[in-house]
DNA sequence: CTCCGAAGTGCATTTTATAGCTCTTTTTTG
DNA sequence: CAAAAAAGAGCTATAAAATGCACTTCGGAG
């Protein structure tokens, strides 16, 4: 997933849990600020803000192998 | 995955591909210091900097939501 | 044991993420 | 439409990430 997409991703999962950013905010222990910053794609979050946040929101971060055929 | 994983995985897969941490870091762009802290345990790297070794590696960064059964 | 390459660490600097406060804009709701 | 709620943005201070350089530590080869 690319940059866009993790933002998009977070915000739709906040969307769909009913949850404005400030109670994400809250719950996650990240500055609204921060928070804000971040859906509206203007952050570079640390991995760590990103784990507080997916946390609340019931996800998880993977690394995985990408699909590695060449065309 | 908790923030050991995602280390020791970035880790692993730079092993498998016999790449030392300095080649990784002239190939991400990522400065080898950064680099360095990041694979003992010290850092907290930016989701940029996290993409940017992931790339290289061959590696795909996913949010995915938990399985959610309690208990 | 010695040499060498790779990994880890201390120090200093620059850049930037985090965060609070306030104000503006947009969206939602009655 | 009007009021309220939520989201976005400017300004600013502080903490921390990113980075380079030099030095130390560790593991393997000879």
């Amino acid at each position: 997933m690319h940059f866009g997409e993790l933002i998009k991703t977070i915000k739709e999962r906040r969307e769909i849990m009913q949850v404005t950013q400030e109670t994400l905010a809250e719950l996650s222990g990240v500055g609204l600020r921060t928070l804000k910053q971040f859906e509206s794609g203007k952050g570079n979050p640390t991995l760590r803000t990103l784990q507080k946040l997916a946390d609340v929101l019931g996800m998880e971060i993977y690394l995985k192998l990408k699909n590695v055929s060449h065309r």
